[in-house]
RNA sequence: GCGGACGUGGCGGAAUCGGUAGACGCAGCAGACUUAAAAUCUGCCUCUCGCUUAGAGAGUGGGGGUUCAAGUCCCCCCGUCCGCACCA
């Protein structure tokens, strides 16, 4: 008997797993598959905590289906393009290429001994012209497709990174990994067309069952579906004088366009507002200085939470004046306001100021009529009217329409559909439906991605790269000395002819946003090595969707809806037939640590420190107290990051998975502690010592199984298949911190075996429950399973033997107890035999000496009987 | 403001077709082994009262309700966390 050696035995079975392939996907398209990936890493140089909670918890899926006789695609690659190989290269004169696949290198090795079932020969790096080239034919398709596009547009501008943001990565108005403000700029970018499926990938959430609720209700928000109206207004100036020939031109047919979710109101329109970007704004602005100040004004203002929170309502009031649809003769003015955004809708609003409160609020600073048009049901008419001219508080409940002409008495539903067919049967509007969704901005002002593969010439204007001349590469030779992108300024790289008239043009030089290589990855793993083609049809057809995907939530929007975007555009350029490229998603929870602090407020880390024989934290260096922070997300900035590496060469692969996956649902965030490390180490070892202690009697090899057991022997055996039965339940449902705690009750179990009341029985239980464990520990602990069940004399790999079947015949007690309640407290618990007849249980029940006690002297009023479950007696 | 999740011992968490609350682990305490320590093993470990035996009572954020029976279902409140946010 000796200490577990993690060290040779995990890199014995590492060795053993590589050398007979057991990882390698099969090519038979005959079997069920089962589709297993963890969201791929980003290759920084380091493996974190946060990779080893994903890679393990995937891992575990992937062994288990494998098992359980599935053909396991589970695949890795590296999401490769991306700025912090730049930022490298702007700090160190490294190449950003040389950075990041010497990263890949480092990362791989620490990856491996994980012990991971990992298909490597499907490896994939997304900066290699082998993988982006496909994107380039790929988005030259969507262009065909009508799917991608180029405009000037307003952009959130870097200025850290030098580079555009799309709005799903702006986070309160700064960039996402900078954290700087960002600025609006006019730019000119490629658009992908995601909103020509606001609708479709809408719908397609509701079919996606096997998704948390909560990303689905996020990407439900992000898309933000409002139904309403389009409203048509005719503009005047307030004089009765001709309009400018500009506002014209800003105006289709002399009528602004307004967009509302509220047309059932339009009789309690008291205004019209314009965003300061708005095209009659800026008509206007040509010959109004106070009116440009007021823009200017506006986008002064921030765009962040506090700004927009804190910011007053403000308008600037026109000369124009727009006439109302329903009413002859009646005018509403028409505003500038800094809350109207260009961005939404048409850019333009009607105010209807009794059943909006921002409307309202509005109305009462510039002192506009306030109309009800919908009071609740039992509220007299005239009277509320009458409170809401004077009220602060505007309405926005159901009820029924007043003041509002043919619209009287309806209810809000019934009124928007009336309202709506009386607009169209006039011309002046139609049933419309908004998206908050925005077109995906894709242009990247930087050298490490995916060069954007399009020729701007001076006479054919956009000219795709022939397909032919695919990939269009990075150069190699960069210099980044300088800020922005140095492709612009190559002495040559952009400079080429027109493929279509054979004149001096250039290239575009932008790059892909480096979520474009992550919205296709999963099905270049199904065919990684095809070349003419981005991937073989009948492998996708067979792989996709992905059964499992497994990681982080902050990809809720992001990279969870840009690939469902992705699959659909893919799907109707021909590459593939579905439509959800992941069927079945689990997000994790963090890695959280305690943080520390020295007593003059800086962060240290856990190495720093130490425990004092009174309990308390010191600093190494000088013993000086320090105090201990709440559990926060591993950072380096807060300094409370434990290396993985570290902790795998410490205590071993199988110890740092357990500890993964015991105590916290995985969906839940957990926190690192050197106890819990610990306590993995030593269950690995007290179920390697209980094994090969000399005194178990572990039975041979193929002793025959006995007869009949002793009462020991029988209940372990029970438990050996009841822990079969949960553990594959607890796997299916992502319980794994259910099954391991189910690991360890049946390790308790068997070491209450000594075989010396029945040394046959529990010498022949011992084997079979230490053969059945090492089978049940295999998704978690792989390379342990693989010693138990050599060490019991097997010749084959658990890797690839199939999951154990539970016993039916020792899943069934014969005798259970059950608690025996009075007036529904607990009193006591009797043994029953199974399915015990209802006159025979409460005859037990009643014969109890605690039972008699509580009875004494009271009046049985009904005694319920609940077969198996419970003994209920009612006394009053 | 809108939307969502969560709230159980000192801690992480079990238990949700309503039916024995606290599985499993961490920390802690006591003991065994040891010259000693580590490791290991055994026992205790929700709270209150109690002759510390027997037992009794309370208890799953707070309040109310449904029910023979509520951590679980319903209503109201409190708290924590997350997402979105001038979206017309």
């Amino acid at each position: 008997m000796s200490r577990y050696n993690f060290k040779d035995v995990e890199q014995k079975w590492q060795k053993a797993w590589d050398e007979k392939n057991c990882f390698q996907a099969s090519e038979d398209f005959e079997k069920p598959k089962c589709y297993v990936l963890e969201m791929f890493p980003y290759p920084s140089g380091r493996i974190h905590m946060g990779h080893l909670r994903n890679y393990t918890i995937g891992d575990v899926i992937a062994r288990f289906k494998r098992a359980m006789g599935f053909n396991v695609l589970h695949p890795m690659g590296w999401d490769a393009f991306g700025l912090p190989a730049e930022n490298a290269a702007i700090a160190a004169g490294t190449h950003p290429g040389d950075w990041t696949y010497k990263n890949i290198d480092a990362m791989r090795d620490q990856f491996k001994p994980m012990g991971l079932s990992i298909d490597w020969n499907r490896e994939i790096a997304t900066c290699s012209p082998d993988y982006y080239k496909h994107e380039q034919k790929m988005f030259l398709d969507f262009l065909r497709a009508g799917l991608a596009y180029r405009k000037e547009s307003w952009v959130n501008w870097d200025p850290q990174e030098h580079t555009v943001l799309a709005n799903e990565q702006v986070i309160d108005g700064k960039g996402w990994r900078s954290g700087v403000p960002v600025e609006r700029r006019k730019l000119n970018q490629w658009f992908l067309r995601i909103t020509h499926y606001a609708e479709d990938l809408l719908e397609g959430l509701k079919e996606l069952d096997r998704w948390p609720e909560k990303v689905r209700i996020m990407q439900e928000n992000w898309i933000g579906r409002s139904q309403g109206a389009k409203v048509l207004f005719h503009v005047a100036s307030s004089e009765g004088t001709d309009l400018s020939a500009d506002i014209k031109d800003s105006l289709p047919e002399s009528r602004l366009e307004v967009f509302t979710t509220r047309p059932d109101t339009l009789f309690g329109a008291s205004f019209c507002a314009l965003s300061p970007h708005h095209p009659v704004t800026t008509a206007l602005a040509k010959h109004d200085p106070a009116l440009r100040e007021f823009i200017a004004d506006c986008d002064r203002l921030g765009t962040s939470e506090e700004a927009i929170e804190t910011a007053e309502k403000r308008g600037y009031k026109t000369y124009l004046r727009v006439a109302h649809p329903f009413i002859k003769d009646a005018f509403l003015p028409l505003y500038v306001a800094n809350f109207v955004l260009m961005e939404y809708g048409t850019g333009a609003i009607f105010g209807c100021p009794a059943h909006d409160q921002r409307d309202l609020d509005f109305a009462r600073k510039y002192d506009l009529p306030v109309q009800a048009v919908v009071a609740p049901k039992e509220e007299d008419p005239a009277a509320f009217t009458a409170h809401m001219a004077e009220s602060k508080e505007a309405f926005t409940g159901d009820g029924l329409l007043i003041n509002s002409d043919f619209l009287n008495g309806l209810t809000v539903q019934e009124a928007k559909i009336t309202a709506i067919s009386h607009l169209e049967s006039q011309g002046d509007g139609e049933g419309r439906i908004e998206y908050r969704l925005r077109d995906w901005g894709v242009s990247r002002q930087r050298y490490w991605g995916c060069p954007i593969p399009i020729i701007h010439c001076p006479d054919c204007g956009i000219v795709p790269v022939p397909d032919s001349d695919l990939p269009v590469t990075l150069p190699e030779d960069v210099d980044f000395s300088e800020p922005g992108n140095p492709i612009a300024r190559h002495p040559h790289w952009k400079y080429v002819k027109c493929p279509k008239c054979g004149k001096d043009s250039e290239r575009e030089t932008d790059t892909f946003d480096t979520f474009f290589e992550s919205s296709w990855y999963f099905a270049r793993f199904c065919s990684p090595k095809v070349e003419d083609k981005a991937f073989d049809a009948q492998a996708v057809d067979y792989w996709l969707p992905v059964d499992h995907y497994i990681g982080g939530i902050e990809h809720a929007v992001l990279h969870l809806l840009y690939s469902r975007f992705f699959t659909r555009a893919l799907r109707d350029c021909g590459y593939l037939k579905i439509s959800e490229p992941f069927a079945g998603l689990f997000t994790q929870g963090m890695v959280c640590h305690e943080t520390y602090k020295s007593p003059d407020g800086q962060w240290i880390s856990p190495d720093e420190i130490y425990r004092d024989d009174a309990g308390q934290w010191r600093q190494n260096k000088d013993d000086a107290l320090i105090s201990v922070g709440r559990s926060e997300k591993m950072s380096k900035s807060k300094k409370n990051v434990v290396d993985p590496t570290y902790i795998i060469e410490s205590y071993g692969a199988d110890a740092s998975r357990l500890f993964m996956l015991s105590d916290s649902p995985p969906e839940r965030d957990m926190e690192w502690t050197d106890s819990g490390i610990d306590g993995a180490w030593r269950y690995i070892n007290r179920l390697w010592r209980l094994l090969s202690e000399p005194n178990t009697p572990i039975a041979e090899k193929n002793a025959p199984k006995p007869e009949s057991f002793s009462e020991n022997s029988e209940t372990a055996l029970k438990a050996i298949h009841k822990t079969i039965a949960g553990i594959s339940e607890d796997l299916e449902k992502y319980h794994l911190n259910r099954a391991v705690a189910r690991l360890r009750e049946l390790t308790n179990s068997l070491s209450s075996l000594h075989g010396k009341e029945d040394p046959v029985g529990d010498g022949w239980v011992l084997r079979h429950g230490f053969e059945i464990i090492s089978h049940l520990i295999a998704p978690m602990m792989p390379h342990l399973g693989e010693e138990i069940w050599t060490y019991l004399g097997h010749q084959d790999l658990v890797a690839q033997r199939p999951w154990p079947q539970a016993d039916a015949q020792y899943l069934i007690e014969d005798t259970i107890e059950i608690a025996v309640q009075v007036n529904g407290k607990k009193k006591t618990t009797i043994q029953l035999p199974l399915d015990a007849q209802k006159e025979h249980a409460e005859s037990v029940a009643m014969a109890d000496a605690a039972i008699q006690r509580a009875l004494k002297d009271k009046n049985i009023r009904k005694v319920i009987v609940v077969p198996n479950r419970i003994v209920n007696i009612v006394i009053g």
